[in-house]
DNA sequence: GGTCTCTGTGAATCAACTT
DNA sequence: CAAGTTGATTCACAGAGAC
């Protein structure tokens, strides 16, 4: 089997091919992300293993034990997974997603082998299909794993990329939005829909603004009709895709080749935003602001009004010592540890405004 | 060891002991349902996790959730769970929760014990902690799964039950409500909180009410609190329960000495729906005498005259969503789920007649 | 008594860098 | 590598207290 050494070749390109063997041939550490919707078993009583889409999954066809073909199914799992902890970087992220019949699986296996796992998320459909002979609760969740090799990793996660897209509120592990339909859906030439489970680009977008950065690859072993690829592309990421059915590289490659990447500003408004204000640089500027005598005061106050001599190096001074205004607040408040921009005051006037307020009042006014 | 030959005896009785010891003396095949809500093997950082007013967050240090390794985990779980599918009835049912620590153990467990699972749902909290740091996505939600003991089981499941519940619509595999707070949260003399985990009433409730019938016996292992046992009286069920810590128990049998059982008329309408009358039929006719200006009203009012408006789809508007004469009762009383019929009046000449009543009389003069 | 403000807190695998 | 330093970071409720 040849390795192929430069992951560059590979960039932006669906291999045709078996998942588990063309794994092989992708360099160790090269990509900065995967995301895997792998087949799911289902219990046929054939022991053979079919795709969600009810697709035979070819190479896998050996003992039978006990635990029945979840044992199969955990092997080939095992597989894939151990492919994928080799490829990706140290700092890298993956993430798979399933239903009850294989999350389990696939969990189980991810921690076993020292995977150290982020979140849990539940995508909430808000239009499941309904269930026909009210036998049980609607089926309207999917679920996704997201992970990185191990506990001391540096992964991605832009925070305020997330919040910003929530409202101003942390993102939460509960996402809801609608099955793939409408023309996004695929269709083939008969009309009908080409892929069974085609992912909605909204949920490939979420995971890729929230653990990638600009210019990142990103691999998809299970292809599919190439929803990672589309919202990659769109969103100036890399991708790497692997296949087995032609039919879907086909579309997938036509699919993909129509996608516009988006705008340079639009992609700032949703992505740079973590890096945009960078709070180190406000800071200096208070402390410029006094240097130049604009804020007339050497002092920071707390709310007793006990006042605390600020250098200008931008660090209180007591006793000779210097203290980040954070620490500082352990020695006026008998060892509690506070946050100093919402604890100290600076007095204009006899006003006592809080250095946060200040910040933020110089966060809008000078540095958009 | 001694086996108890009789269930009967153990009935609404907590047993202070060790669970796996405990579980070994019970009868096989006795109970209806088992809840079970184990330790979650959190594996929290040494560090402490202090908030932003440098207060510290006291989260989940308990003895009773170290383990040694995930094999050790897994060893344990083996063994509860083995013990569970011999007292299980053929036709009952289990339930366990956990988050993304040990879900992953606990299915992949219970497929290999060929269990069947029916439903994987997400409790999805409205006011989860959040992510003081900002490192990831707030974990807004556990995790429950709902299985019987083989495919071929004939389970309990109140279908009409559950969508009288959720608005005359299928009840779906996502719930949304609120962690155990406020006067539900039990204290110790201190006034902290009794116990960690405590468990909001209203998951047993829906648990409960969808899949076991009036005088069923319901197990719960990891008793805790007794949150399991206080709704079982509620409801009108039986309780046995498994605890180790004596304190635990102590409160939990004070709590659920002081529980009421629900009144026969309430219990009826949340839990007979199923078969007893159609409400769609009786509820149409209330609307009819309201169009045919037979009720001169347009206007519901609850106990404390506030109205809302009933618009001729028998729905309450409320800031232009339509609810369920039940689902409305949330919004009036703070997330507390009543049986509408019991809490909306119409006002006929400045009485006010509650709409139960009235349903009744032409149950009676009309239906019968 | 009603309304507003302030404070407390919940199953958490919760940092990065320098010395 | 361990220890110390610097600095970034929270949402939904309930309940108490103020006005």
């Amino acid at each position: 089997m040849k390795m192929n050494t430069d992951i560059n070749k590979l960039k932006n390109k669906i291999i045709l091919g078996d998942s588990l063997k063309e794994l092989k041939k992708i360099p160790s550490k090269s990509v900065d992300l995967i995301f895997a919707d792998p087949p799911y078993f289902m219990q046929t009583g054939a022991g053979i293993l079919y795709r969600i889409d009810g697709n035979k999954y070819k190479g896998v066809n050996d003992e039978w034990d006990k635990f029945g073909s979840y044992k199969e199914y955990d092997n080939f799992t095992k597989k894939w997974l151990t492919q994928c902890k080799r490829i990706l970087k140290d700092n890298g992220s993956i993430w798979v997603m399933g239903t009850f019949h294989n999350i389990y699986r696939l969990g189980y296996i991810i921690q076993n082998l020292n995977f150290w796992v982020i979140n849990d998320i539940t995508w909430e459909k808000t239009n499941p299909t309904p269930n026909f002979r009210g036998t049980k609760f609607v089926n309207s969740n999917e679920n996704l794993i997201w992970f990185v090799k191990s506990k001391n990793s540096k992964f991605t996660f832009n925070y305020k990329t997330m919040k910003n897209l929530n409202d101003n509120k942390q993102m939460r592990s509960v996402w809801k939005f609608p099955i793939c339909s409408g023309k996004e859906r695929l269709k083939d030439h008969d009309g009908n829909k080409l892929h069974n489970t085609q992912k909605p680009e909204k949920l490939l977008e979420r995971i890729i603004l929230a653990t990638t950065k600009r210019n990142d690859i990103i691999l998809d072993p299970f292809f599919g009709t190439g929803t990672t690829g589309a919202v990659a592309k769109k969103l100036h990421r890399n991708f790497i895709g692997i296949e087995n059915n032609i039919e879907y590289v086909k579309y997938a490659n036509e699919r993909i080749h129509n996608v516009k990447s988006i705008q340079d500003d639009d992609y700032s408004l949703i992505d740079h935003i973590n890096s945009k204000f960078d709070q180190k640089i406000i800071y200096p500027k208070i402390i410029n602001l006094i240097k130049e005598n604009k804020l007339k005061t050497k002092y920071l106050y707390n709310s007793r009004k006990e006042k605390a001599l600020l250098n200008l190096e931008g660090k209180i001074e007591i006793n000779k010592n210097e203290y980040s205004i954070h620490k500082a607040t352990e020695l006026f408040e008998n060892g509690r540890y506070l946050n100093g921009w919402r604890y100290w005051y600076i007095k204009i006037e006899d006003n006592y405004i809080l250095i946060d307020d200040i910040r933020k009042g110089i966060n809008q006014s000078e540095f958009k």
